[in-house]
DNA sequence: TAGAATAGAATGACCGTTCTATCTAATATA
DNA sequence: TATATTAGATAGAACGGTCATTCTATTCTA
């Protein structure tokens, strides 16, 4: 059987509780209680807490791009727009303090590990997401636009951290109006 | 004797330690080690790791504001890009993963600690700043601009962990231009 | 000679991981 | 239908290591 409760359970409290209290200030004790699982049955499933880790960055990747995709139309008049906004609905729904892949390449940084490998993978991925979008609308400096969208997101996530998910997408989605509409 | 060379090597090797593996990710064996001190050398000089983190983030952001103060003249036509150019110079020098104030913040959320006190303390005034740098230019919407240019500095931070500092600020001048264009 | 700083051991708590032994429930066999 | 087999899940102890913190006893230095 592939599919298992146990599994499903154990990857969405490592996933709370390694966002509210970082990967180190996590343990598996705490993660198995809360799961109402036994120690065995985490290890059944997961090689390592690195493997965990692993598997809830993984997850969470997999729902941040579902939950983007579902809001942008990449034939809209302005997908930016609306992939600014789909980011900001992310944040309200699912995030409070900060990126968890951010924190995961800190914290795994520089030991050659699948985890920041992940998290890096996420990264690229977003501003390559961009970067098709804004060749597929033909703006001039496309290359440019696409950075600067994504420094917008990545702003919007730690200002919420600050002043919260709406006030911080309300800034952002205003600057990413100017910044398309000068992209000509 | 209020002066100690061995408390300022603790705080250089802590801060640089700290930032490089996050402070659950390095234990103080490492730090003395590293700093050549005996353990109740540290002990001496500060009460816990919490109270050593205390008081990197101290030094830290009093080095931050020294920096930044250093680079922008208020009374310059454009004070918001200076402040742009100066962060973007500080996160060339000693940034290159995150930023620790926003770690700290994540680290030690919710426990009603200092630690968290003085991380979200550090962030107040820096929208602070720019709201008296906004106000003083007799900016348009002034209170909107100031959040836009710390969303702005915190997406440099953020996106040099992934394109590095310089090509991140460059875009966030960039941007910052446009800002400050438009809220005349 | 007094005050710091030293090295290093001791402490108790917690960490990730493994082990053991028991139990349950579904599946296969007769 | 009744029995045997198998796979998962369980609780909890045990392991070796590291953690922050404290203690002790010695050495340096002003």
């Amino acid at each position: 059987m592939s599919y298992s409760v146990k599994r499903e359970q154990l990857l969405r409290v490592a996933e709370d509780l390694f966002y509210q209290y970082g990967f180190r200030g996590v343990g598996l004790k705490q993660i198995i209680q809360e799961a109402n699982v036994a120690t065995m049955t985490l290890y059944n499933h997961f090689n390592s807490k690195d493997n965990l880790v692993e598997e809830v960055l993984r997850q969470r990747e997999s729902r941040y791009w579902t939950y983007l995709d579902s809001y942008v139309e990449s034939d809209a008049d302005s997908p930016f727009i609306l992939a600014v906004e789909a980011h900001g609905k992310w944040l309200k729904k699912e995030s409070y303090q900060g990126d968890m892949f951010l924190r995961a390449i800190e914290d795994y940084s520089g030991e050659d590990n699948e985890i920041e490998a992940i998290a890096r993978g996420h990264k690229a991925k977003l501003l390559q997401y961009f970067k098709k979008l804004a060749q597929a609308k033909g703006k001039d400096h496309d290359h440019d636009l696409a950075h600067q969208l994504t420094l917008l997101l990545e702003g919007t996530t730690s200002m919420t951290t600050l002043i919260g998910a709406e006030q911080a997408t309300e800034h952002s989605i205003a600057m990413a109006r100017i910044l398309v509409r000068q992209a000509s």
